[in-house]
DNA sequence: AATGCTTACGGGTCACGTAATGATT
DNA sequence: AATCATTACGTGACCCGTAAGCATT
């Protein structure tokens, strides 16, 4: 449960693109790295996100299902940092 | 950006509490360790979230307005979980 | 041979615990 | 002196990039 919001993003490039390698390179990353990490949140989850079979990176029933979660999570993470910026702000003007 | 989930826990913990020692204790870690992390988290956000004047431990209104998007985030991320883990299994009937 | 994901490996950063310090009562 | 938070410091884990491996076309 120990996870990073940059593993949902990394997971969330990867669901949109279905394709490491151009995931990787939308995030800045080595694909190695986004490979590996997406490996420890699956691992973590004890759940397969994506199915790789057949030269096609697809996800999977439990994948789509997070991608939905992932979504709001940082959008809601997003506004999050809005909000307190803007009480930072009003407490000390 | 690069937060960990883990820091909102810590964050929440210390927010009930409003006793850094009372906090670490209730998550297993110590306490200076406790308070690294927190200062991190006000750093990274810019913004102090909690005032440590004059032996007592108080939320900064933007530390009060965190708690609310922290628990529902860490809420959030468990229904996330269970989601999912639900999803794998029905796809494995 | 080219594409594309994964595994191996070395290095730098990060998080932790223990110990020391500072501040308040 | 006691309480409670922060700073210092050394160690183990974690994340990344480069390089190598493996499979498919």
């Amino acid at each position: 449960m120990d996870t990073h919001l940059r593993d949902l993003r990394y997971f969330v490039a990867v669901a949109e693109e279905l394709h490491f390698t151009r995931a990787a390179k939308r995030l800045f990353v080595s694909q190695p790295a986004l490979s590996k990490q997406i490996g420890q949140l699956e691992q973590s989850l004890k759940v397969e996100l994506f199915q790789r079979d057949r030269r096609r990176v697809e996800l999977t029933p439990a994948g789509h299902k997070l991608l939905g979660y992932a979504r709001e999570l940082l959008r809601q993470w997003d506004e999050a940092q809005q909000a307190v910026a803007e009480a930072a702000r009003e407490t000390s003007l």
